[in-house]
DNA sequence: AACATCCTCTTTGGATACATAATGCCGTAT
DNA sequence: ATACGGCATTATGTATCCAAAGAGGATGTT
């Protein structure tokens, strides 16, 4: 049988946590997760540690673990935070993109125009924004930006559904001219509309507190 | 006897690292922490695992744990990254900080320029500056913050060695110019300082690769 | 009938013991 | 003399067992 590492055990609950079978506020039982995973419980404590560092699990000593749950102004705070990284890290990927990246993009952003169920739309979404940093090396920028994406997961997901997933056509026209820009090795350009396009959906997300009940 | 939780050994090895009692690079031997805690291996697992979160300590799997290491490229980028946030964080500081907290900063400007010795130079400025922090509630933002100071800490104490301690003049001003910005509740004031003051040594930083081998 | 208390059961925390993977050393062969 | 390979040692990974803490339910009392 596979020798369960707790990586493993980890990399699989953090997708089941990204597309949504598990949800915020939800318990982990230890026990539950070993047999699933035909493994014993240490294992599966090592895993949760490390989801918990992720940000994705809340660990209490005693009492058991928890899918994490943001706050309406944590989430707000984890959007002002998007809004000063992003445009920096982006400007670090830029130079390094390679032909093959910017065609994949270049796909995405009429992928995404085309795009018509909500669950396909948040996986384009997510990977045409992280496709944009691949050319940055990996390090504590990159890592600290993919733990908001990850962490922030389920609210795009519960806004998205509320918008009966009606994206704006002000969303496209962004990633277009984020496209351009890159393209154009025009990184000021990118900087000022990436921080926009974040600023905007911090602001529209402000406006639908409901999402956090 | 001490009932040794892994937070406990987690809080105990996190100050060993922070005060330079263990090196960046160190070998952390799971049954020699475990001895030393008189505890077994589990909770050493734990607290280690916890440590790797915050950025301390660095895993590999079947291979064992070490104190975590900085590349002068990843330094480099841990104050680009402070450029963007601490500014952000203390303008939500600034305006629930209590008079108490106040008074102490201004303690700690005089206590600072009069500071003799290293460490405690080191452990002034850093009080200071987390301090100053203190009013933002305890969030994402914070965290990546205090993460950021902890994994440099070592760097900060090494340049500082470097310089034979020479603390500019200029470093004295900037903090003066901080603490009055917060008495005037400017937090516009004090986010354009800050940024400065982070960049100022980020780049003089810059100036000692040194430090890195 | 309602509330408080105690008991039980469930779940997590920790320790010991065993399996497994990596490293370093030594011996041999080229 | 050097390089390669196998063996022994060491440290980490996993499983099982036992202890302890917390939650929920039942019972007794007011």
């Amino acid at each position: 049988m596979a020798p369960s590492s707790p990586s493993r055990v980890a990399q699989t609950l953090r997708e089941e946590i990204l597309d949504g079978t598990l949800a915020p506020g939800e318990r982990l039982r230890q026990e539950d997760i070993a047999l699933r995973f035909g493994a014993s419980r240490q294992p599966v404590r090592d895993a949760l540690r490390l989801l918990e560092g992720d940000g994705l699990v809340t660990m209490v000593a005693n009492a058991g673990a928890w899918v994490s749950k943001l706050s309406e102004s944590e989430c707000y705070e984890a959007y002002q935070v998007r809004e000063r990284l992003e445009p920096l890290l982006i400007s670090q990927s830029i130079p390094h993109l390679k032909p093959a990246q910017i065609a994949r993009l270049t796909e995405l952003v009429s992928e995404i125009e085309k795009s018509s169920d909500l669950e396909q739309f948040l996986r384009l979404d997510r990977e045409f924004h992280l496709l944009s940093y691949a050319g940055a090396e990996a390090g504590m920028l990159r890592e600290f930006v993919e733990r908001i994406w990850n962490t922030t997961q389920h609210y795009r997901r519960a806004f998205a559904k509320l918008n009966g997933f009606a994206t704006s056509e002000v969303t496209h026209m962004e990633h277009k001219l984020i496209l351009d820009g890159i393209i154009r090795n025009d990184s000021p350009q990118v900087e000022k509309v990436l921080e926009t396009h974040i600023r905007r959906t911090r602001i529209t997300l402000s406006e639908h507190k409901e999402i956090f009940n």
